[in-house]
RNA sequence: UGGGAUGUCGCCAAGCGGUAAGGCACCAGACUUUGACUCUGGCAUUCGUCGGUUCAAAUCCGGCCAUCCCAG
């Protein structure tokens, strides 16, 4: 194990380049690594702009030929497909709405391939995410914490990593602006400089979920009622797994004022919708917790709440439960909380635990 | 078949002689490494239909058509 060694996810984009980069200058020995993570015919029509096409792996070459650095294709189809894929489609069947994006940080990206640096000889597995960890001097624990460039940071994908993964991991753009991490890209001629942030579900085009579940599964999703909040039906849907907590586009229902999903019963296969203040919870459970701080939750501790990755945090108390859970009960109720969503917990930039929510307490 | 009522964008609905509000839905962008939310923009040369009155009609008048309700 060569403790100067790196294996850089590189998926194509600027940020995972500019990480490379960085770590070249660190004096580190760098490895590029695309990760190869599902057929596109898995897909069925072309797929293009998602994170790893095959321009995306074009670009990952082009740069680390420029930084002259070797680079590596991994094939991670069948890892890809057993924890990302099939346990996004079980989470929609079962009613929920899940973050593959999260999964793919946890099992493929700091698990499959730290694995794979490791065996290579490399200490660290470098990628382009707004993050930044740090060892606590006196516990000796991994620390995360937000980015330095608050409107990019992505702790709120990375909450899932353990200690034993955040003691193989750096985040080199952790201390960076966007702007500043383009404009490094620019000066050294990077192909992808001025490429896109990526967005949407990669393995999913054109962002139609629904579409890819069906394609994947091969099973039609029966239509059924819509219901209002007395219980009344108010309109046909097509197939309550295509609805999550919250939504209000493409309900079709005209009632007259906004309509949103306020819940689902998959076994009668019917989608309640309500007005938007029907969405409010002000509390939520949540398992799998990853403590940053200390080991375990062993008493309420007072944070600030993310219960999707774009929302303003909010203060609330997360409270220990038996086996591996906790409550966080929020100062003031907070709009579609959602099973199958994480659940990050923060005190300042500070990273206190992460989860993944399920149920929303009413 | 009598009597009554109504017909304005996919849905709801203003307008009641001066040249088509608004809401919902929908579409397009923006935002976003999930799903969502949100924001911005677009969305009836035309008012069931034919004809009449008028400088001018969705608005007044007549015929026809359609729908609904009450009688039968």
């Amino acid at each position: 194990m060569e403790e100067k060694k790196a294996l850089v996810g590189m998926s194509g984009g600027v940020d995972s380049s500019v990480a490379a980069l960085l770590m070249l200058r660190a004096g580190y020995g760098c490895i590029g690594a695309t990760m190869r993570l599902y057929d596109n015919e898995m897909l069925g029509q072309e797929a293009s702009n998602t994170c790893c096409s095959l321009d995306d792996v074009e670009d990952a070459r082009s740069v680390a030929r420029r930084l002259g650095i070797p680079h590596y294709v991994f094939n991670f189809k069948e890892d890809f497909e057993a924890q990302v894929i099939r346990k996004f489609v079980r989470c929609y069947e079962c009613g929920g709405t899940p973050n593959p994006c999260i999964d793919c940080n946890r099992h493929l990206k700091f698990d499959r391939l730290l694995r794979r640096a490791l065996e290579l000889g490399c200490n660290w597995v470098v990628t382009g995410h707004y993050a930044q960890i740090r060892q606590d001097s006196e516990s000796g624990r991994y620390l995360l914490y937000k980015a330095a460039d608050k409107a990019k940071d992505q702790t709120y994908f990375l909450a899932c990593l353990n200690q034993y993964q955040l003691s193989h991991i750096q985040f080199p753009l952790g201390g960076l602006t966007k702007p500043e991490v383009r404009r490094i890209a620019e000066e050294n001629g990077f192909v992808n400089a001025r490429k896109h942030d990526s967005q949407d579900i990669c393995f999913v085009p054109e962002g139609d979920y629904t579409a890819f579940l069906e394609r994947y599964t091969g099973s039609r999703y029966p239509a059924g009622d819509f219901l209002d909040t007395a219980g009344n039906v108010v309109g046909r849907h097509r197939g309550a797994v295509c609805y999550t907590l919250g939504q209000r586009k493409g309900l079709g229902l005209a009632m007259g004022t906004p309509v949103y999903v306020c819940g689902k019963d998959m076994e009668k296969n019917t989608v309640t919708v309500g007005p938007n203040a029907a969405l409010y919870s002000p509390a939520l459970r949540a398992n799998d917790w990853n403590w940053y701080p200390f080991p375990e939750l062993t008493e309420p501790v007072r944070v600030t709440v993310k219960t999707r990755h774009s929302q303003s945090e909010q203060p609330g108390t997360v409270y220990p439960e038996p086996d591996g859970c906790a409550r966080v009960e929020f100062d003031a109720p907070q709009r579609a909380v959602t099973p199958g969503q994480a659940v990050v917990v923060y005190r300042d930039d500070l990273v206190v635990g992460g989860g993944t929510i399920t149920e929303a307490i009413r």
